[in-house]
DNA sequence: TGAATTTTGGGACATTTGTCCTTTCAGGCC
DNA sequence: GGCCTGAAAGGACAAATGTCCCAAAATTCA
């Protein structure tokens, strides 16, 4: 079950069984139905996961109370409000699944346990801090530089998965403009 | 001289005196004429840099061949092309002074070096990677959530030096819009 | 210093995007 | 099945932004 966490972790730094069954138990599996928060907006989010099954999205309410999704997250990724958990302080995004989704989590506890035990543990947060950080500069590059009907294309290859579960709408937020501009570069690519 | 890095470092992980003058050997002091290179593009970015005195610029070069401006660098932070210096892969991104600058420098291997001695500088580390990654994420919030005008007031007030220093067209590119977009913003501000 | 070059501001028009709205379509529920 | 609700597509007009341009101002360098 947890061998895609296992792979993971080993393209970060190498493991040994005994380590990785060592750090095991300070993960537990959490399941949550479509709908259901996993970091709900103002809480401190307390818990990392890996994603085992299924889709979360992320977003934050604006001034205008306007939704705006920043970030599907898809099988054998990372799920959290990640400035919330390093800070521990409240969550201006909101995690949330909108399907059926199975996660292996661990609490900040926990983590900072692991970090003082194993200089492997170090190595694999600070790996992790810069893998987020990178994933982060190329959605920022992306939001810069592409257009609306780029983004699209470039989610529509990189996330099929995603339009199959989400509104029109949450990609239309995420991709930085209106459903009524989506509708039309749908259109436009129907020919 | 270097008390400002002093301090910038111990915001991040207690570090005493001897800790403090041992690492210090293993970074330099860089000097950048105005129009300077930190960073080339394609080139590898071997060097973290801790800005003493003056400014950079991070850009990069889309497929129309316009530079496109992600990043103002400024006094008492880091200078880096921080993917590239990660996963010691050539740089999509160029790093320029735009005015005469003082580094505090360290290579790659240094750093390495540092980690694997010591527990703070592991954790120094895994800060800076997540610091990176929540000023990132700001970033990437700003550029989706706000309108040109609000990026250009957020701009003057976060960093009125860089004003003073970069030409007006790198400001419209770092706002995702164009010159005479910006052109008419400040001539909105100035009633 | 003065000529050449670069940078900036803004006019005129084209294009894109947003706003507001209506219609159609699909799924859940009695 | 028929009704209700929410999601999606797209029409019509308004607003924002881009493109192309030129003239004025600032800067650079011989």
């Amino acid at each position: 079950m947890a061998n895609t966490f296992r792979q993971f972790l080993s393209a970060i730094a190498p493991i040994s069984d005994e380590e990785y069954s060592d750090t095991m138990s300070f993960f537990s599996e959490r399941a949550l139905k479509k709908g259901d928060f996993f970091v709900e907006q103002d809480k401190v989010c307390r818990h990392i996961g890996f994603i085992l099954k299924g889709t979360l999205r992320t977003y934050y309410i604006n001034e205008k109370a306007e939704e705006i999704t920043s970030c599907f997250c898809t099988e054998n990724n990372l799920a959290t409000s990640y400035k919330s958990f390093i800070l521990q302080e409240p969550s201006n995004l909101i995690v949330q699944a909108v399907e059926d989704t199975k996660l292996l989590v661990i609490d900040y506890q926990s983590l900072q346990e692991l970090y003082s035990r194993s200089a492997v543990w170090q190595t694999i947060g600070r790996a992790v801090a810069e893998r987020e950080y990178i994933v982060m500069e190329q959605y920022a590059s992306v939001l810069n530089n592409e257009t609306a009907k780029e983004k699209y294309l470039r989610l529509l290859k990189e996330q099929p998965s995603v339009l199959q579960v989400v509104k029109i709408e949450d990609i239309a937020s995420y991709l930085g403009v209106t459903r009524r501009t989506l509708s039309r570069i749908r259109k436009d690519l129907n020919n």
